[in-house]
DNA sequence: AGCAATCCCGAGTAAATTCCTCGGAATTGG
DNA sequence: CCAATTCCGAGGAATTTACTCGGGATTGCT
């Protein structure tokens, strides 16, 4: 029940566009930086979320990359689902995957991981990037305040 | 976002217990056989098993396995724990991994899986192992009558 | 007492997945 | 034109997962 460092990444960076990209694009190397993720990895990752409509790109000198929408209109379960796959706690629930229960024990099986993949999504459709940025200058104001 | 067949036969090995060993203990090779798992490999899961007390074991002939308590007294949460190891999306929602954030946007993501995290172990702490019996008893019954 | 059924244990291994690197091509602002 | 930057695909190291195997320890049955 692990998410892997692909959708932490994802996440990660689309935080940092979230913050930091409102006005210029920010380049992959910034965002690698700023968020300790190695650089060429990163720029896989960021690729699938530009296919998937949720990032911008712009090429060339001072291009970089902007969130291809308001934050709140993106949610996390759009990029995790971009980055790692349906969110299905088993194959058998995922929709594209369908193969019918041969056993009625299987098939109750089944249904509880169909509850559970109902919670998660339910969870990760319903938080938005916005969301999570609002959180993020929550404790950086905490921490200011602090000092 | 998945769990491995170490849950999922692991789930199916249980509920085959609480369905077929109400009386008797049933023997390892007959839950392979009937829930279609590698006997050897469902061997080590069900010795994990034993080692969190969820089942007991009978050596010798006419030995096997059952139930360490009762079925609505068994949670799924348990068994996918045993398994699979704490129930955290990242490790760093994981209570004896809590390094500390260093930023306070992976703070604010760790906010993010703690939330996932309270969902999916609300999920499972709640459903139990006799829920899922029930489950399958109604799959079964349903079969029954269509014919 | 002896044998067959059964659990118990640990080492080893093949396959899959994850995480990451690298080299080079294409684009574009200054 | 050049430096900054995205874009792309191949490949490889590390980790995890799924599973096998061999042999020892118990115990009910006859």
């Amino acid at each position: 029940m692990r998410i892997s460092t692909r959708g932490e990444y994802g996440v990660r960076a689309m935080l940092d566009l979230a913050l930091h990209g409102r006005k210029e694009p920010v380049p992959l190397g910034v965002i690698a930086a700023r968020q300790d993720i190695s650089e060429s990895y990163l720029e896989q990752l960021i690729s699938v979320l530009r296919r998937a409509g949720l990032v911008v790109s712009f090429r060339g000198a001072q291009g970089g990359y902007q969130l291809a929408k308001s934050a709140k209109e993106i949610t996390i379960g759009e990029i995790l689902r971009a980055l790692e796959g349906p969110i299905a706690p088993r194959k058998c629930v995922d929709e594209k995957e369908s193969s019918l229960c041969t056993q009625s024990e299987r098939c109750a099986t089944r249904v509880l991981w169909q509850k559970l993949q109902a919670s998660i999504e339910d969870v990760l459709e319903s938080t938005t990037l916005a969301w999570l940025t609002n959180e993020a200058e929550k404790i950086a104001a905490a921490v200011g305040e602090q000092r």
